[in-house]
DNA sequence: GTCTATACACAGATAGAC
DNA sequence: GTCTATCTGTGTATAGAC
């Protein structure tokens, strides 16, 4: 083995054991919340002995963060649908639709992002204040401009706004709820769609863009 | 001092520092999640001695349930106002406001419930298999009955249930970040009068019975 | 880069004097 | 009913052999 393969392969162990602590920590922390969540427990998920997640994560909290920012990541990504949509039905619409498959796919990301912001945001804070801030008063403008058009009744922004969070997210954050009063079953992908359909149809016309 | 004043007494004394110690532990509970609370600072911010909470609440699950079952009776009162009204306008009014108001006034609990939630409902999930189950149907029957009637549009009653929970415990779960998001200001009088208004607006009319 | 053994701190809970 | 002192378990983090 030469140095540059040695290099290579120490590079590729690195990237495949950094993403799976990552995912079991995701997970573990969704579940039992930074307090509760233990290194040990996210080492056996991941399959690997506890020192060496201190091996690539010098601290809990350090790993805690990387969690938090890969989510934070996905989120942001999400509301690429926003812009260049020519009005409030495409855009939100699409918004919603991409939020709600977030929630579906990543409910552990949305949970720790919750238990993150419920606890004052200790880690994150930073990101709130200047990320977060901008991109939100940057789609208030928008929204504000369609309500100028006519194209939407006149509603607060950063209210629809929060709106769309808190209905897009309830389904990942308080899914083992909607679970437990669909008798016990996971949505299926037809309640799903029904889910994305009454959401969309509430807001939409709510907002008087349909 | 009579037999009958020192029980009487004994029993004030026990209330009182119950219902210090249950404040204080929502508040910690609350900020810090069940695993990341501790005994300690739980007794500090209640004014008391460590043991002391031992000697009221045997084990600190005890102590949890206890104030996850109090929000939940709040929770459920709230509901009140659903019932004995003419329509899907003035009920589901007032238990917007309601809702909101919970949210201002137990910022707190709702936080405790909604991690509690999250994480799987390991202490109350005998209740959402059996009250919130209950109830839900009951006012899902009632949404139903609105429907048929033509008072307001066929949307899903449990996801417009779903709806209704998440945006007006938003207000208190990720009232942080709508905190950072207002300038680092919490909302004012005038601006959870505008809150409110939004939800109310957005849904009345997006369940078409305005 | 991996893993066993361990140091160190702190949490929940209790004993027992007052 | 109150409170100090303490037991015991467990968690984070690290040392050091491999």
């Amino acid at each position: 083995m030469t140095e540059v393969e040695r290099i290579s392969k120490r590079g590729a162990i690195r990237q495949e054991n950094e993403a799976r602590i990552l995912a079991a920590a995701e997970k573990v922390f969704a579940e039992a919340g930074f307090g509760g969540a233990t290194m040990q427990l996210i080492a056996d998920m991941a399959g690997l002995p506890k020192a060496n997640l201190h091996y690539y994560f010098a601290t809990k909290e350090e790993l805690y963060r990387k969690v938090v920012q890969q989510i934070f990541e996905i989120w942001l990504h999400a509301a690429d649908s926003f812009d260049n949509a020519p009005g409030p039905v495409e855009a939100i619409g699409a918004y919603i639709d991409a939020k709600m498959e977030i929630s579906r796919r990543h409910p552990f990301g949305s949970k720790v992002w919750a238990s993150e912001v419920m606890h004052g945001a200790p880690v994150i804070q930073d990101y709130l204040e200047t990320t977060l801030r901008d991109w939100t008063a940057g789609r208030a403008r928008l929204i504000q401009k369609w309500i100028d058009e006519g194209k939407m009744a006149p509603i607060d922004p950063n209210h629809l706004l929060y709106m769309l969070w808190a209905t897009t997210q309830h389904y990942a954050d308080f899914g083992h709820q909607i679970e437990t009063l669909n008798g016990g079953m996971p949505l299926s992908d037809q309640q799903w769609k029904a889910a994305k359909a009454s959401v969309k149809t509430i807001i939409l016309r709510g907002i008087g863009a349909l």
